[in-house]
DNA sequence: CGTTGGATTGGCT
DNA sequence: GCCAATCCAACGC
């Protein structure tokens, strides 16, 4: 994806991106995979890691849009975040689930999981399976030769569906979270969806 | 410098 | 449903 596709508000980008696929190919080996769940971060945003201003873990979430900021949490899980607006703003969108496609043998390996539902249904199991730890934060999208968003084919509004981000203790109010309709590879279990009346 | 708890997951009750 | 795992950023003193 183009530069200038990164270079607009979290909330907008973040349904854009389902049905776009995330490659890693740093070890020459295309891991690829669907992107089905994503969440938004805004600055003024309780729950967003920048809604603090910037620090040296969050670096990534200011510079300028489509590069990744990964970071480490729990003590053993990475997030991936596509940053997007312009320079000096702290925005970023969630990578929270995916369907896998090439290298699904790998993503098993690096998961010790056999179910292919399993791989990347989650923000810290989709790194995992991808193999996206630190060494990427920061990683150019549009540039580089590491890690990339491909074309995919973006979902029509209409089988998008929307609800409250999942493990976030504030800013619970906003509808941020973006999944596609009925995919059997969104997160599950303690990160179902939750409807609301429309 | 010490403390607290996290944009999670997997395993066990 | 509950909790441990396991690191380290953020914040307070």
């Amino acid at each position: 994806m183009p530069r200038t596709f990164y270079d607009r508000v979290a909330k907008e980008v973040a349904p854009e991106l389902l049905g776009r696929i995330v490659v890693h190919g740093t070890d020459g080996v295309r891991l690829t995979a669907r992107i089905v769940e994503t969440e938004a971060y805004a600055m003024d945003d309780p729950a967003s890691h920048a809604f603090r201003g910037p620090t040296a873990r969050n670096a990534a979430m200011f510079g300028p849009p489509g590069h990744l900021y990964v970071y480490f949490v729990y003590g053993m899980h990475f997030c991936a975040n596509v940053v997007v607006g312009g320079d000096g703003v702290g925005t970023a969108v969630l990578l929270r689930a995916a369907e896998p496609l090439e290298g699904v043998g790998e993503m098993s390996r690096l998961r010790k999981r056999e179910r292919v539902r399993e791989l990347c249904s989650g923000p810290g199991r989709l790194c995992q399976a991808l193999g996206i730890d630190r060494s990427l934060d920061g990683a150019d999208l549009v540039g580089g030769t590491d890690v990339w968003i491909e074309e995919g084919s973006p979902v029509p509004r209409e089988e998008i569906v929307t609800g409250r981000r999942v493990g976030i203790r504030v800013g619970m109010e906003r509808d941020w979270r973006y999944l596609i309709r009925d995919d059997p590879f969104v997160s599950q279990g303690r990160a179902r969806p939750r409807p609301r009346p429309s």
